[in-house]
DNA sequence: CGACCATTTGATATGGATCAAGCGATGTGG
DNA sequence: CCACATCGCTTGATCCATATCAAATGGTCG
């Protein structure tokens, strides 16, 4: 279990910013004051597995920076169904992106430690520090960016999304062309947009074309990059 | 849904006098100044129909507030295909959701007119004026939320998603329940990961069951809002 | 060992894509 | 002013990717 914080639990995140697979490097340099200042000003919090951290429509009163474990924030459908928003792992900041009222809940995927703050003190310190709002901004665009880039996603066909999937995982939480995987299919397939069978078929698909190897349902090792990158679209 | 950011102060009012339904008032009210000051600093461009404003990969130089007119934005796809961005009617400030690189291009539906100012013009003002560097936040946290409409969109039936577009242009650009839409099938098609004959058949279906009337293909009487409410999920 | 849950695999159904044709506006030249 | 070409849209017929339903497998923990 999780085999996601094992993998750099040697070396707590926060204090490394770099990583051993390329990282768009752009968008890890710039907000260190503001995560700094959550690093200051963060009350540490822990929730165990599958545990609620907040709830739909609560108030948007806290944000969030991950130490270790993994978050999924998601929405029910009035049909039942549920929408993963995203998933966060150890150096993420979410809370951000909702507006004053949530329209999802965040619930820890496993044993999930976090630094919390108030959205107040953050704003208010953006309101005497213009840097600071400015990294505000930045990081909210870069949260709108990746938006984008999943909506792009959501219109190609199961392979594309699921190749597209396992690379931008493995850009966050990879060593070795070896992506842990926190999260179930049943998450992996609500984030998708796709039903569990469609996603565990689509990965044996790539396994069978040496696209990728799957020596346990939750690690997968990358075997042939370009080849992912080419079903991506 | 609908990608955009939706600033409507009382200056540019004008240029929408069909408007007559209820808009989200707190989300208008907010950025005024940062309006305004496009209103004021902005210098006056005219593209005709079908014409390029920027192109995919250009520096994000520019934002760019509608006057009149209407604007799509876009990527194309490795495999041809075309993913709409958003739509932008008058009133709608682009630019600012794109980073310092755009993925995207944008271009004139109809002849349309923009008011442009240069970004660092505004990401300077923010940085001496905090309460603009506020309206930036506020204005690129409200489009993410949209971007996380859309996406709730996305991984909807065909028919919701059709009703889901009729209600969110109804929110914008709506007369007596009359939509006018500026934008061809192929648009709207693009813009919900549809292909135009089932987004036609669609608006038929809705037809038939007299949720809407479709007097002419680019006008949309909605009938029965409550049923689209339904059908949208 | 046995129960339980997650995952994979198999068989079938279906919504939307694709291929193809028809229709209705709008514009152009004779 | 009308034949005719063009373009955007609708309608019809068929196909295919993914959903759905169902069962088998495997891993984990008591």
């Amino acid at each position: 279990m999780l085999s996601h914080t094992a993998i750099r639990s040697n070396v707590d995140r926060q204090f490394v910013p770099t990583r051993n697979v390329a990282p768009d490097p752009a968008s890890k340099a710039r907000d260190n004051s503001l995560g700094q200042c959550i690093q200051l000003m963060g009350a540490p919090m822990n929730y165990p597995r599958n545990t609620e951290i907040f709830g739909e429509d609560e108030p948007a009163e806290y944000v969030y920076k991950i130490v270790s474990g993994a978050v999924r924030t998601y929405r029910i459908l009035s049909d039942g169904r549920r929408q993963i928003g995203g998933f966060y792992l150890p150096g993420d900041i979410f809370g951000l992106q909702f507006e004053d009222e949530h329209s999802f809940s965040a619930e820890a995927i496993t044993e999930t430690k976090v630094l919390v703050v108030k959205r107040s003190a953050l704003t208010g310190l953006a309101g005497r520090d213009a840097s600071v709002g400015k990294e505000l901004f930045n990081l909210t665009s870069r949260e709108l960016r990746r938006m984008q880039d999943r909506i792009l996603l959501l219109v190609k066909s199961a392979q594309e999304r699921v190749a597209g999937f396992l690379l931008e995982m493995a850009e966050r939480a990879c060593a070795n062309n070896i992506v842990e995987l926190p999260m179930s299919r049943q998450d992996i397939a609500d984030y998708l947009g796709l039903t569990i069978e469609t996603v565990s078929r689509t990965l044996t698909g790539l396994e069978t074309v040496a696209a990728i190897e799957v020596p346990t349902s939750r690690r997968i090792v990358l075997r042939n990059r370009s080849a992912l990158n080419r079903l991506n679209g």
